[in-house]
DNA sequence: TATGAATGAGAATTCATTCAT
DNA sequence: GATGAATGAATTCTCATTCAT
């Protein structure tokens, strides 16, 4: 991204990454654009010489998250193991990990849901979300469909159907850590992921 | 409930359904009080009569879609099938099925987490979605439990964590189910469950 | 007016003054709806309880100006002298007297085409504009054509025209006494008015 | 104007003929420095060193037409024809056909008379206003007087209150002009002007 | 001289909540 | 108990103007 180097696209960064710290502080309603403004250290004015609205603003820092973490997918997938009981216990782990990571950023995921019911926004962000779980799916199922090339897995399985468990899983688990500190979300996602990978051998 | 036939609290049930219509289609903060005492055929302030604030009376229709959904699961496991695994897909199925009927008001879910994570009863929403949460995965756990006892599952499994991941998956397929439009909700369920059942054999 | 009486018509009517005096001042751009509410005594919100928006009690305050003009010169007419040129200097006399009561308000007129040329209403504006001087035109009309069929004014002027520009002039010499604090309105009008009655003699 | 052929003031002018068209279309209030500027094909900034500031820049818009005009009206003037109420009649083409020539334009006009009833530079817009129209009326009461001296007109009419009323009745004819597409302007203005030409005969 | 990125004062409007009737 | 008129705090967004480049 050369964009990256200019001044323009600095400066819109730093926007996006101020405001999806308030944003997860204060919800999307409850954060305040001269307080955005003011944490960035720019004027009030300026963000909308970057975002046209605090929705498309909102939209943005949510897109900027769902790259973020698809990057990071995509680099696990690529240096993954052997088997592909071993590549989905990664991929596992990158989300474990995701998560541990943005923890306290954990809110933000929910207001995009909660946007994506109803914001003026809304069919953008289910398009995005859409887009985003399609393309998590099809990481999911491309692992499992080569465990049944391999015979790793037994194919009377239905590659999407796990898949789109999986993934919700993930999504799912993460929301019931983030609710109870005492969840621990490592070891209750290593045994479900061994029950199902028990499940999917031959 | 005595109290329903009260008048006080037929009021307040309607209110409470009205809200929850209202809240479902607009969203907390674009729902309007007015507008939800408007179709409630009451005066706005009366609604203030029955509930402290607008977050008071959402939190009203948080409680109440709750036990709404409990009580169907308490029914289901109480009439239930022969083996855990039948029981599993049993349950499986009431929340496919609670999923299919409220499709339309699925909004309402996304907008309490909001309310978890934003909120100025956050505390509360999230004390309240715990709670729920601990009850649906001691269900499940219960009928895990009672599989390995039996012999039917493995005894080595961890019925906790199956039991959170596995609420968690309908929580989640309910998401991308209404997301997406063509995503076959009793399908994917269906041959998930599967695949976790088998992984539970001992 | 059995409306009149309420007080809500009351109050409206209250705003409405309060506002046509906060607008001759400050013009239609200048205003602030938070000073109107405050001098009217009420507060911020409660005009727009009132009105729909600021544009929309401006062009209130329109119509209840061009409605009291209207009612003034309406009563004139039905009381009016023997010949038809003596009731042209009557409706004349109505026209500077207007404008000498409301003189110091005068700038709220300017005010008013300016919305007709470039207010999201305008259309409403114009159409209304219109409507007045249509029947400003026809009063006038009426009169010359009375005088035609009297033998007091030649067969041969087009009543028509001269109504237009009569009506035209009141307004437009109204607009330079209003520049100049010199300007003799009422001589000015009786100097002009016998000329145009000479030439509307036979 | 030598100065015309200045870059400096060529740019002066592209930007007020910008600028009047942007007015025109918008308004004052509603016309934004930034797109006179694009529509300028110069940068925002530039406007500022021609024009202190978007209340000059309008004020020099004004100042512009107005010499426009009455140079149309002094160069009509100095071709003029034999009697006193030819010229009549030659002015009164002049502005007739002044009106048709900018008639998409003559919102600018009612937007000048905003400007002097509620603009910071109110006062000298109403000065200038003052200055053009005593202009026009002398032009007036100079062919009158003229008449009146050549026995065309009557002795005993004053031509400076007929001066001003005719050059009232093309301002206000030109505005049922605008509103009124129906109007014929031409025609009522002839018709008109018969009369009063008849009025001044002796 | 020209520019346009940055600014923040400023104002309309909304709507939850109150409380007199 | 029920009501809805009145309220004003709160917030987004606009845009004329400045000034570093």
């Amino acid at each position: 991204m050369a964009q990256l180097r200019t001044k323009k696209w600095q400066k819109r960064y730093i926007i996006i990454e101020t405001a999806a710290s308030v944003f997860s502080q204060r919800g999307f309603h409850g954060a305040v654009i001269a307080e955005i403004a003011k944490l960035a250290g720019i004027g009030k004015g300026t963000i909308y010489e970057y975002f046209p609205s605090k929705e498309e603003l909102f939209f943005s820092v949510f897109e900027w998250m769902n790259n973020e973490m698809e990057e990071k997918a995509l680099v696990s997938i690529a240096t993954l193991g052997e088997t592909a009981a071993e590549r989905l216990r990664i991929l596992n782990d990158v989300f474990v990990d995701a998560f541990t990571g943005i923890r306290d950023m954990y809110g933000l995921t929910l207001e995009f849901w909660s946007a994506a019911a109803a914001s003026p926004l809304r069919e953008r962000f289910r398009e995005t979300f859409r887009h985003t779980y399609a393309g998590y799916r099809r990481m999911v199922s491309d692992i499992i469909r080569d465990g049944i090339t391999r015979g790793e897995f037994k194919h009377t399985v239905e590659p999407s159907a796990v898949a789109a468990a999986l993934v919700g899983t993930w999504d799912a688990l993460g929301l019931q850590a983030w609710l109870d500190a005492d969840f621990d979300l490592r070891d209750i996602s290593h045994g479900f992921l061994d029950v199902v990978i028990r499940g999917l051998r031959p």
